[in-house]
DNA sequence: CGACTGTATTGACAATCTTCGATATAATCT
DNA sequence: AGATTATATCGAAGATTGTCAATACAGTCG
C-alpha cells in the first residue's frame, strides 16, 4: 500500500495509483483463466460433471439425457464442450458411448482457480 | 459403485446407472452455481477483481480504464456486473468513484466453487 | 442384407453478451 | 454562470452461445 496519493490532495488528471501496482495480470493470462471459469458456466456441465463424478467411468450419453433438460443433440454439444476443455474422456464400447472425468485436468483448473481467487477474500 | 449393470449384459434400451445415482444436482442449483462461476468468465472481470485486490479501496473508473484493453463504458459496465452479483462496492468522492472488493462475498463464491470442484478431481 | 439403436454432426434460429460512440449526470474549478 | 472532468447510461451493432430438428454415422441384431 506505498506508492498511493493521498485522495484528499488529488487533482484533476491524475492517477491514484502508481502503474505497475494495477497491471499484475497479463491480458492473455486473464484470458486463459476465464476460459477455466467459462466452462463451468453453464448449468447442464454442472450436472454432467456432477453426474460423472458420482458414478466413475460408467455413464453413457442416452443415461446424461434421461436426467437432463435438454434433448440428446445438445447433451453431445456439451460433451464435446467438456471434452475440447480436457476436463472429460471417453471410451466407446460398442453401441454406447462411455464418458468419465479427466481428475487431473481437473484438478489443475482447480488449482488455477483458487490460487486467482484466494487473495481476493 | 453399487446398482450398477454390468456393461456386457447391457441390452438395448436399458439404462447402465440407476435414476438415484444420476441426479444429485437440481437444474436451480445447477443454475446458482453456473452463475458464480460466469461472473468470473471474462477476462476484463478478472483483471478489474486483481486490481482491485491489489489496491484495496482506493482504486477509480480511469485508473482501471487506463490498465485495461478496452474504453470507459465498457469498464463501467464490467464493474456494474460485479457490483450487481455483489462482489465489488464502491463509493464516491467528489468527481471519483473508488470501488474495492467485498471480501466476504467473494468468500462465499469461492466456497462454493471449492466444494463442487473438490469431489471431481 | 435391411431394420434398428446410440451417438455425433450439421445447419438454422433465438437469445445473450460484449463493445463503444453518443449522451447524460454530477461535481469541481475559474 | 460556463467550462471542464469523472463516471454512468443508452442504444445499436457485432460476436458468441445455446438449442434442437434433421441427418449422418457406426455398431448390433434378425
Amino acid at each position: 500500500m506505498t506508492n498511493r496519493i493521498d485522495i484528499q490532495e488529488r487533482t484533476l488528471g491524475t492517477r491514484c495509483c502508481g502503474d505497475t501496482l494495477l497491471t499484475h495480470m497479463t491480458p492473455a493470462a486473464a484470458q486463459e483463466l476465464s476460459d477455466d471459469f467459462l466452462i463451468f458456466g453453464h448449468p447442464v456441465r454442472l450436472q454432467i460433471l456432477d453426474m460423472l463424478g458420482r458414478n466413475g467411468g460408467q455413464v453413457c450419453v442416452c443415461d446424461l439425457e434421461a436426467a437432463l433438460p435438454v434433448k440428446q443433440p445438445t447433451v453431445s454439444h456439451h460433451l464435446r464442450l467438456l471434452r475440447e476443455a480436457g476436463l472429460i474422456d471417453c471410451e466407446r464400447k460398442g453401441l454406447w458411448a462411455y464418458y468419465f472425468i479427466n481428475h487431473a485436468a481437473v484438478a489443475r483448473r482447480r488449482a488455477a482457480i483458487r490460487a486467482y481467487m484466494e487473495p481476493l477474500g
